[in-house]
DNA sequence: CTGAAAGCGCTAACAC
DNA sequence: GTGTTAGCGCTTTCAG
């Protein structure tokens, strides 16, 4: 099924089939009509690749995750998805699996066939992501590289309230569960922390974890009892929630004798006790990065827009009460 | 930077770079050493639609679900990237929003550069599942379509085993909380559990629900209060999380007076009381399509195989005790 | 408003 | 083991 043969049936050229389905307003529309019919009943669909080939556009987008499996990115995923879909773009999904290399790999292979990236926290080094851009515009979630376009979602709002809480609490020692090493999230997190809890002399612990997993999170509790401190921060709400699932098997209390709280909001109060965590907006950062990976490829122009979402502190059970006294 | 550019700067023909990249098994490995080194300088990619015009075969798929966002999805498709990634394969994601026809769009758009399709849980009607398969193989997941490859997640094990669970706590009613009327799994469930309700003796209510998300079974808690249930089956673990969240708001204590289970088994023991549901394996699913995919794209010959992933039930705290006796 | 013709970058016979 | 020669199906000047 080609032009051609939709042509000969319809009794025009190549060239106006090709028109009624590029630029149909340059035509008498009663020949569209005809030809749409005649194609419609062929059941006749572009070539992507050949139209691609002759134009150099090929209307797709990429949305590259670190996991596609942690809560933080299906919404965002989906929204990026929908917006690019009102466009017409459709929209190529890689999953790195957290590998700096995978990622690497992925968007150099997709780079053959897409007009763009939207790169949500990606473990890449700054060199790479740079020679990426070069090939395809790129925009960032939760990555500031100067120059490019990025949708940051910036934790210090949260964390100071975070760390006020807690305060107010009477806490003293707060355990960081940290993410993995090249997550820019996992720094600003850091940061942020460090930077509230030195203002109001609380003392911070950081505990690395590596990949964000409720296992880890499980794993990480014997060191957070260990070290005095009477409450945790975890990188995100599934560490949290490991965390809180190793405390309940020790039969320890939250909040009554440890204080929990996560980030992104991606479990709602679906914990028990409901888990008080730093707000992210997944989706609204995708919704921001597709529209301006949208808004670059429309102008041809490089645009380093720098969209910061700001977060506050979701407040819930877990947090509800003051240290308990021990030693 | 084409085959071209190579071909002169490295004294050979097009055809030699071209076997350079697509059959460098064929060559003097002296010359492909040379050829891709003068590529590599150029930071040379191949034309992925020019070679998809020649050839025919674009090097994708698209894995299409009705709703990335719940948690089912997630790891099928990553599953599905991971395997299509090691063949060779860039994988499209399509969302559709849990409509039918977007689901056509999309499919139909997509079907101009993929190879073939994995569609979870589609939304179409058969006839325009069968359409599509025409064009271009399908691999179905919890859809039974004679005649195409699919992977089918029975819940009839679980479903027994659930209902007997309920029986043997001496439960005599239990509301089914349904799914999207258009989906396969939902019909399958209310189909087991009728089924297994029957030769237990045991009144099953349907509550409709439609979209399957936290807020529906929330919403839902009145009418299974009035139906006069002592347990409730969700069409999914969302769905059951969110009926537990609105017994909890009424002060109605899980399980002690309301027994719940869910399905899919997408939270773990995240919820509190940690949530009875019937097992799925969405990961192994996507394992299973992925591959049934790439041997039909592999030998070019339709396979109607038909994997069938057993269910059983996995027994938490949300099923602990026998009802409450009331009136 | 429509047609003719050239060519996008690559692969695949077919020669040599 | 390598080069020559045709296209793949579409868009796009350029004419008319």
């Amino acid at each position: 099924m080609t032009i051609g043969d939709i042509a000969d049936l319809a009794g025009v050229s190549r060239s106006t089939v090709s028109r009624v389905f590029s630029r149909p307003e340059l035509l008498n529309p009663a020949t569209v009509a005809r030809v749409r019919q005649v194609a419609e009943r062929l059941g006749y669909v572009v070539n992507h690749a050949a139209r691609a080939l002759s134009t150099g556009r090929f209307g797709n987008i990429a949305v590259v995750v670190p996991d596609i499996a942690n809560p933080f990115f299906p919404p965002l995923v989906r929204r990026v998805q929908a917006r690019a879909d009102r466009e017409g773009y459709a929209v190529f999904l890689g999953d790195s699996d957290e590998v700096a290399d995978r990622e690497a790999d992925l968007t150099q292979r997709l780079s053959a066939q897409v007009e763009g990236f939207v790169l949500a926290s990606p473990r890449l080094d700054e060199d790479r992501i740079r020679e990426l851009d070069i090939q395809r515009p790129i925009v960032l979630v939760n990555r500031d590289v100067e120059g490019l376009g990025r949708v940051l979602i910036d934790p210090s709002g949260g964390m100071d309230e975070a760390i006020a809480h807690l305060d107010r609490l009477g806490h003293q020692r707060v355990v960081y569960l940290s993410g993995p090493a090249e997550s820019w999230s996992d720094q600003q997190r850091r940061q942020a922390l460090a930077t509230a809890a030195h203002s109001a002399g609380m003392d911070v612990i950081i505990l690395e974890l590596g990949r964000p997993s409720s296992e880890a999170g499980r794993d990480a509790v014997s060191g957070i009892l260990s070290s005095g401190a009477t409450a945790v921060i975890a990188f995100d709400d599934v560490v949290a929630q490991g965390v809180m699932s190793g405390l309940s098997l020790r039969g320890i209390d939250v909040p009554a004798r440890m204080s929990v709280i996560g980030c992104d909001d991606t479990l709602a109060s679906g914990t028990h006790p409901a888990l008080t965590t730093i707000s992210a907006a997944s989706a609204a950062a995708g919704d921001a990065a597709a529209e301006l990976l949208l808004a670059i490829l429309r102008s041809g122009e490089r645009e380093s827009t720098r969209i910061v979402i700001p977060t506050h502190l979701v407040l819930r059970a877990t947090t509800d009460v003051a240290p308990q006294q021990t030693g």
